[in-house]
DNA sequence: GACCTACTTGACACTAAATATCAATAGAAT
DNA sequence: ATTCTATTGATATTTAGTGTCAAGTAGGTC
């Protein structure tokens, strides 16, 4: 988070006061978060700042949307802060990111046969996690 | 159409005048469409039923969900009718389908090394078309 | 063809997620 | 300390979709 108030200086962002508070329940929340749960946590700011907030996290790479497969959306701290992808486990709701140069590359090479400008993409796998896997 | 009445029917769903309605309206509309638009286009349809229809159909796999880059979503009639990959132009809006057998055994690939349980995956392509491409 | 019954519809209320408006507030540069 | 502009909070509004339930109808049966 400390390096994330620093994101938010570089590009030119005033880091004020409810900017911090909302960094900072990002960063003490342990699974993704819907706005709305960010936003009881944090009585003392309004909720349009909450998701202005986020929104902007989302550009800085900060914070990441994590669409589910029923169409929700949820947000989760971004670990590496780069482009990845999510494994999203169905039983517990948790979230991991990982990040494949070759699938990356097969997404690439989709849009080249197409004659396709790739500007960017999302790729979203859903399933059971590891522990939800054995444990059940 | 014809063949999505008949899948209605297999299915085991009735075969009504509104689901009929909604079906043609879709054949109709050359591009991706919101629920609103498809449901202007039929008034004396109630929006619920607009609503269920397509819920049902995308569950026919008879249309599919298509997910902007803006957290938007628009609905498409399925060609394929299959399992496949959006590429979704951001200048025109037009969404072509694409499927890739390595592209999704790379996505199982990074699945199984994170001892995760596939149950299901989507991709989607954001960029330019080659028709808006070459235009502009 | 009439009948039955469960599936489906339409109208409407409602929820959830997010944006728009705008006067008041407060970073941070000087 | 002052000033200027980005930001905030309160509230209204929008957009997308679901829940409810009485009334209607598809389609199998006799």
């Amino acid at each position: 988070m400390t390096d994330s108030t620093e994101r938010l200086e570089d590009t030119g962002y005033r880091l004020t006061a409810p900017r911090r508070a909302v960094l900072d329940a990002i960063a003490s929340i342990n699974r993704p978060f819907t706005i709305e749960e960010l936003s009881e946590g944090l009585p003392n700011i309004g909720r349009a700042t909450v998701f202005r907030t986020v929104k902007l996290l989302q550009e800085l790479d900060i914070v990441c949307r994590v669409p589910l497969e029923d169409g929700s959306v949820r947000y989760e701290r971004s670990r590496s802060g780069r482009h990845h992808h999510h494994l999203i486990c169905s039983v517990c709701g948790s979230v991991t990111e990982f990040s494949d140069p070759s699938l990356d590359a097969a997404i690439e090479q989709n849009a080249t046969s197409a004659s396709f400008e790739l500007e960017s993409h999302s790729a979203e796998l859903y399933g059971r996690c590891d522990s939800c896997r054995t444990t059940s």
